[in-house]
DNA sequence: TAGTTCCA
DNA sequence: AGTG
């Protein structure tokens, strides 16, 4: 009757769950803005298309990437770096949208970090089988400001680990409009996404869509 | 070592 | 199949 409906509404899952120090994982924390995302990422991609960026060892990452924003992460066989020219057209990413930037801001709140200002927000598309292996965000000069990362699409296999490579890790499903927040004493854990597990969504297809957003320079610049 | 592969 |  009606008391079996009341069971079945409630939610089985804590919206806020603490994966580590400085770390939580916001489930659905995206799902209001979705109808802006969308169409924010499309105009994004078309201006700078997704492509498969080689390590410093000289290997083709299985994640294709692009960014918005005023600086954006590039890994080419000198090095990892920030750069706020995009190297496949010679000129700047696309601007980071107003929705993107009240997002971050405001999972970092929740995550209880105010204030957070991005500069970068890198766009990383995972298709079946695409993965990340395990490392650091440590490119950012700035690691007082937390790393924001938003999920999208095809749920995924997050693993979260400390601050060596040889520390255990824990692995979280992360599903469409779930969103991770690290900083604090979590800022330089080691991290990565398990390969992408095929699927379809019903917004985004076969893929996967994830934002990560980061401060990278020092000081009151950009906030 | 934001990589791949093998093996217990 | 997942983990280390």
């Amino acid at each position: 009757m009606t008391a079996d409906l009341f069971e079945t509404v409630g939610d089985a899952r804590p919206p806020r769950e603490t994966i580590g120090e400085g770390a939580a994982l916001l489930r659905g924390f995206a799902k209001p803005f979705e109808a802006e995302l969308m169409p924010a990422l499309r105009e994004i991609v078309r201006q700078a298309p997704f492509r498969h960026l080689i390590t410093p060892g000289g290997h083709r990452m299985s994640v294709a990437m692009t960014n918005s924003g005023s600086l954006g992460w590039v890994s080419d066989p000198s090095g990892y770096r920030y750069d706020g020219i995009d190297p496949n057209s010679g000129t700047p990413w696309p601007p980071m949208p107003p929705v993107l930037r009240k997002l971050a801001a405001d999972a970092a709140a929740a995550g209880g970090f105010n204030g957070f200002a991005s500069e970068a927000c890198l766009i990383n598309r995972y298709v079946p089988g695409a993965k990340l292996s395990l490392h650091q965000d440590k490119d950012e000069l700035d690691f007082a400001a937390p790393i924001v990362s938003v999920s999208l699409g095809l749920p995924a296999i997050f693993l979260f680990g400390g601050l060596k490579r040889s520390d255990p890790t824990r692995r979280y499903r992360l599903e469409h409009g779930d969103v991770v927040v690290w900083g604090g004493p979590s800022r330089l854990a080691f991290h990565g996404v398990a390969p992408l597990a095929d699927g379809e969504h019903g917004l985004l297809g076969r893929q996967r869509i994830n934002l990560t957003f980061r401060k990278v320079r020092l000081g009151a610049a950009g906030r």
